[in-house]
DNA sequence: AGAATAAAGGATGCAATTATCCTTTTTTAA
DNA sequence: TTAAAAAAGGATAATTGCATCCTTTATTCT
């Protein structure tokens, strides 16, 4: 569904937003432990996130990666759009070249329908909507 | 979503379906050409098939691949189960280590009805119902 | 029987994704 | 003003999925 990197990016950011509400930072070692992921490579994706604003940084000791609790909501489909691409949506379910109602593929109707319907929940979900769910304990960003 | 290998055999099965009605047989190379995919690869995608029974194969001169008609119909899942493993639907959409209730992370619900609902159709889909869309004009295998 | 045809199977190559390493830059604090 | 902390960035490595090549085996036709 969505790529490593993705899917790193998506916990790393609701990690954050849970840690940093206070104005606290965290490392990147920090959030690799959260989440479980290899620290240099989520290093690489906290990098991508900086650069296109979704979250922030400091550099320095009691520096780390934050997310601005002023600015407005993250929208999942945001982290999607960074790290995946947009378009990561628009792909044909069978492989095709492209996805389209002229020439579709078999699948095309049923498939594109539940796409569009993930695609939908992605656009209006907020980063902060999840981050309930952990909150509350009922959801987790890692299991072992 | 599916993996390169299982798209193939997808639009294999389709076409198989579709041409061998009469009991003919396909070589690898006419089977490559009409659903875009590279003849070696596809090669191994169909032996695999043969393997586990769903489609048929025959050697020598007039040999090649085809379906066999009085035998029941194929599930799209049988062909996933096959090629992608069981299981490719039970995986999380972040990327835990298992999705299950218990531990869910913070998209599993949403995430799971989709994949849910998604399982459901391929479990019901036969190649054969795919295959009347190719037959009827309306969708296709390649594109260009 | 021999030649040609076509799939089966094993070994290998290539490229993208995933992951790591090392050096540089910025910032803080002693 | 030096040392330490921490992210940024560039280069490199490992893994995996995708793809190809080549030899073997089975079948058909002459
Ligand atoms: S053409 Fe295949 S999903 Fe749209
Ligand atoms: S735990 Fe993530 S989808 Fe079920």
């Amino acid at each position: 569904m969505f790529s490593k990197s993705c899917e790193y990016a998506i916990k790393a950011v609701i990690h954050l937003c849970i840690e940093t509400k206070d104005g606290s930072r965290l490392s990147i070692a920090e959030i690799a432990e959260a989440i479980d992921s290899p620290e240099p490579f989520t290093a690489k994706i906290l990098q991508t996130l900086v650069r296109h604003d979704i979250i922030s940084s400091a550099k320095g000791p009691g520096g780390g990666f934050y997310i601005d609790h002023h600015s407005k909501p993250v929208f999942v489909i945001e982290i999607i759009d960074v790290i995946d691409g947009k378009h990561a949506f628009e792909r044909c379910g069978l492989g095709l070249k492209e996805c389209n109602e002229k020439r579709p593929c078999p699948i095309h109707n049923e498939f594109a329908s539940y796409s569009r319907k993930l695609k939908r929940l992605l656009e209006t979900k907020t980063i902060q909507d999840l981050a309930k769910g952990i909150i509350s304990g009922k959801a987790f960003l890692s299991n072992t």
